[in-house]
DNA sequence: TATTATAGCTAATGTTTATTAGCCTGTCAA
DNA sequence: TTGACAGGCTAATAAACATTAGCTATAATA
């Protein structure tokens, strides 16, 4: 791997950790295995190397959820909409990479426009959309009630949502978090799909 | 207003505009009116203020939705359950102490355990809570229909506290926002509520 | 009235931090 | 072989920062 890639990979680590401004230059080279002013080789300053970094976030953000590929085929019974959603759920949950993007993001949302724009797809809009077009086509499959697919959606997403932003900042009650969303994720099924 | 609550007032300003260490304590003085250092004559040292401000932050919230008598008593309608439901998030959202309070805590609750958890009760177990009981009580009048309170409430309010920091992010979007709820709240009351 | 505590101030200190200047070495193309 | 460049290094710099020392004036207290 590129000492530039490296850069961001410990970069991002840091971030998420102790935050933009509780992490100096120093530290990220420590990390990477050169000294602080061989970095500014690779960037021009501390604040490139954020830019570059919510470039990076935002990237793999599309690649892991932005898509419609992403969706996949409709699942065809509850039982696997349900194996399916808690499957996602539990790579968002875990994967090294998403969870550092997740608490970075966090921790930087109020920096400026873009940071605020990107969490907000990021932690809200994006996995509602997702799930949205997910149960507007099983409505039309007759798996799902008739309903508002917007609304439903939110429903489904935002307790997640707020458990998974628990499990970032509480990991030991990961457990009892990926029970409550079992639960409710079937709980919601029993309202609002068919049979 | 003493000179120590006015440190406290204009350091949790500063704080949740642009974090702890993206603060000075040449700010805070500046905004309070005095020197540096004769902010000392007041707190230990700038971490003594942090710490002051999460005791203070924890009491308002106690003071805010801890106490039972929050509840009030129990809606008796349908549009009266929603009316003070909405009337409570737009508190919530508007109140300039609260929202202050509230990024404050978005932004350092990674810091330690003790910020986590007051984070995780602030948006997510406390107001559940409330709900919850509230719920529970409608239930028993005959109000909504039988199902497990805590998982209504959790349907309830995650949307709610998901958007709310949502306008905390992007205030501009605060009408639209105020909308969706309205939307959600009416349509959680349409499925789950009698009649 | 004499004294003491409070709460402000200026000046200073030592540390941390981001960044720049300038040097050295190994790699690769001309 | 020569020359240029990439990418590392050390040393240095200037600014920001938290904090301390010590002075002073005012207000409360004895």
């Amino acid at each position: 791997m590129s000492t530039k890639d490296r850069i961001t990979e410990e970069a991002l680590t840091l971030f998420a950790q102790n935050g933009y401004d509780g992490t100096s230059v120093e530290q990220i080279a420590e990390k990477v295995g050169i000294k602080a002013p061989s970095l500014y080789k690779h960037f021009k300053g501390k604040e490139d190397i954020l830019n570059a970094l919510i470039d990076m976030t935002e990237a793999r953000y599309e690649e892991f959820f932005g898509s419609d590929r992403r969706i996949g085929k409709l699942p065809e019974s509850k039982e696997e909409f349900i194996q399916t959603a808690i499957q996602r759920v539990s790579f968002t949950m875990n994967d090294p990479m998403i969870l550092k993007m997740r608490k970075f993001l966090v921790r930087e949302q109020f920096r400026n426009e873009r940071f605020a724009e990107i969490t907000t797809k990021h932690q809200l809009n994006g996995i509602r959309e997702m799930y949205k077009k997910i149960i507007e086509g099983m409505m039309n499959n007759g798996l799902f009630k008739e309903d508002d697919p917007e609304l439903l959606a939110t429903e489904l997403t935002a307790p997640v949502a707020l458990w998974v932003s628990q499990s970032d900042r509480q990991p030991r009650y990961k457990d009892e978090i990926a029970e409550n969303i079992e639960k409710h994720v079937r709980h919601f099924c029993d309202v609002y799909m068919t049979a």
